[in-house]
DNA sequence: GCTCGTGCTGCAAAGGTTTGCAGCGAAGAA
DNA sequence: TTCTTCGCTGCAAACCTTTGCAGCACGAGC
């Protein structure tokens, strides 16, 4: 039912080749045949159809965003970033969600694979091998996770986590609990790494608990294993399931700061809503998410090879430079002096001004982040 | 450089219509010569291009998902019913976000036309008219908005807010607050009508505020604008603004629900685990989702008719019916006796069981809603 | 021995677009 | 007048698949 090149053609009295440099390249068309063409376009809804287009010029104009969880409001502002960021460049970004599934993850790539010029994969599941083999097939930027030989642009979250492990050091903390993540995560394994080490470092013991569904949920169900730990702090994966431990802790009758701390890692915008305020481990997301699209999109000006037009796609031969984004601790209600540790309280943190104090939510601060190798 | 169906035809030594045949239509292939093409392919790593293939078949087998604001929790769990609905039909779903835009929403369905065979219009902010127009280039089902001659599917957000108001009025308020949503919503057009309707035939008394963000700032802001109304009661577009509404309350000193009573829209998860707890109107999200894939795939399984192949793409000739999933308030802590009512508060509610306890979250109690008329 | 059917494969058109090249007419230069 | 140049347009190949039709070889039935 949608007119094709060839009936604007025919209505117009010219030839299609006409018709198409009329949208392409209008400065070669007469201007008289021009707005003739325009207007039996106009008149018949005609629209280029973007796939055919795609198969010849080998650019769709579309990158692809792949997302573990949609519904985690992490994600919202690196998925709102990219989409800014790629519109500047007159990109338009899908976004596909997989439940945490390595292999929806999977299909999703390649059903994406030739109706993007590139995908970016955010917190993948996926073997490190599957990923380097999906490359082969699409362009790709790994989010929140480092895999050699591609482009990836990861959070400091190893920083995060030894920050979060000192702040609870000095508040007197000794036995502390890391909720752990889903497995396959990178960052879960980067936080075990260095809040492992912090922590030895510090004297402190430092309790497994996991892997754990990243939710809401997937927290609370620890509640009842954090208390027989007899634990007084806990760092857990991520915002979600600490706000769900608070959760399931107060139902245990367990007060947060006073009996046990908890910190978080996102600091996405719920944890300034919940009571106790969420102490937390910020991540510049939406920082991520520009520098994401800006290194899928790095050589996209440049001078494709035509011939056989087979789309050596955009990014190809890209530098595999990987990014590091720094993360900063942000104090807030969550976390006190250890019980029976005899510290007081420091007066009321909440975010006033200070060393951490966060600048800019998701600003330069983290897009400053310093390049790395390769 | 990925390889295509003639260098699998060269490697394996046949021609490229016995690969496609591999692929689509194995039992048509002598099993030795399958064998030996299916070798080949995977050695060089062949996947059929999709959009070649969408080109002849008229097929791509994904839906595009449009929506106003990714970042509003209300929309992931109707992503996430959605996918799980298409992937039973084995179909992918693509999700745009148009950053409450109507401008870019409607680039985003041009931008999908033609990879995709249908879009699913989430909470448009273009007008009717400019939605009829576009469903000329691609089937569309419309959610949370009714157009005629379009298949559409919304909530009973009318007979939410009633139930909202006569709630209000039972606990003794008769100055309330309606805080609207953006300009270009149809709920909220539902809701100011039905509220509007309601508070009359109570006697009370409705005040406007907005067209506001549909967002936790947007409602936190009108925050000194309810304190100065006067206002016992306050009945929000959705929970986010709720919410934003509550906070703010809380910076002037005002205390939920035992000055002002505030009620949202949505029941979204974060309505349960903020201070006090909303009480809401739960709209069957998920229930829409489903119901919205469905309709836009009920002729999938038809024959198309071939030649010209131009796609008369998946719902042509669709029935076009409007579908509506009945709400139900739910009950929490948000909501009290108007101050100066006399009345004491109805003990602890909080979604304990009865009349208003809410079955079971997205599940049957709104997917049953009667479908309705054209 | 001939016809017919069957099982497999090749041929070529079709889908909608882009783009290098060639052609054409007119205007300007020699 | 003849040769260039220039501005515009048409031609046809190419992108990667799918699919109706035809062709081929072979075995069975008469």
């Amino acid at each position: 039912m949608p007119a094709t090149i060839r009936d604007v053609a025919r209505a117009s009295g010219v030839h299609i080749s006409t018709v198409s440099r009329t949208f392409s390249a209008p400065h070669l068309v007469n201007p008289e045949t021009r707005v003739r063409v325009l207007a039996c376009a106009e008149d018949l809804g005609y629209r280029p159809n973007r796939a055919a287009r795609a198969l010849i010029t080998g650019r769709t104009h579309n990158i692809g965003l792949i997302i573990a969880d949609i519904a985690n409001p992490f994600f919202p502002p690196l998925i709102k970033a990219a989409e800014g960021q790629a519109r500047h460049r007159d990109y338009h970004v899908f976004v596909a969600d997989t439940n945490e599934d390595a292999s929806a993850e999977e299909e999703l790539v390649h059903a994406l694979a030739k109706q993007v010029d590139g995908v970016l994969l955010c917190s993948p599941r996926m073997s490190n091998s599957l990923i380097e083999q999906v490359s082969r097939e699409v362009p790709v930027v790994v989010i929140n996770r480092q895999v050699a030989g591609l482009p990836c642009v990861v959070m400091d979250v190893g920083q995060g986590a030894r920050s979060a492990i000192e702040h609870l050091l000095g508040l007197g903390h000794r036995r502390i609990a890391l909720l752990g993540g889903p497995r396959g995560s990178w960052t879960n394994r980067e936080i075990r790494r260095a809040a492992g080490a912090a922590a030895r470092s510090g004297g402190a013991e430092l309790t497994l608990l996991g892997p754990n569904p990243p939710t809401e949920t997937g927290g609370g169900a620890q509640a009842e294993q954090v208390r027989r730990s007899g634990v007084t702090a806990v760092l857990a994966y991520n915002d979600l399931m600490a706000i769900g431990l608070i959760e399931g802790l107060d139902q245990l009758g367990l007060r947060v700061p006073e009996d046990v701390s908890v910190v978080g890692v996102d600091d996405i915008a719920l944890s300034r809503l919940t009571r106790p305020k969420l102490t937390t481990v910020a991540t510049p997301t939406a920082a991520a998410g520009r520098t994401a699209v800006d290194m899928l999109l790095q050589h996209d000006s440049e001078p494709r090879p035509r011939g056989g037009g087979r789309a050596a796609a955009v990014g190809d031969r890209r530098t595999t430079a990987q990014v590091m984004l720094q993360t900063e601790l942000v104090i807030r209600d969550s976390t006190g002096p250890a019980p029976g540790s005899g510290r007081t309280r420091p007066g009321g943190t909440s975010e006033g001004p200070g060393p951490h104090r966060r600048a800019d939510p998701g600003g330069p601060t983290g897009a400053t982040g310093g390049a790395v190798a390769s």
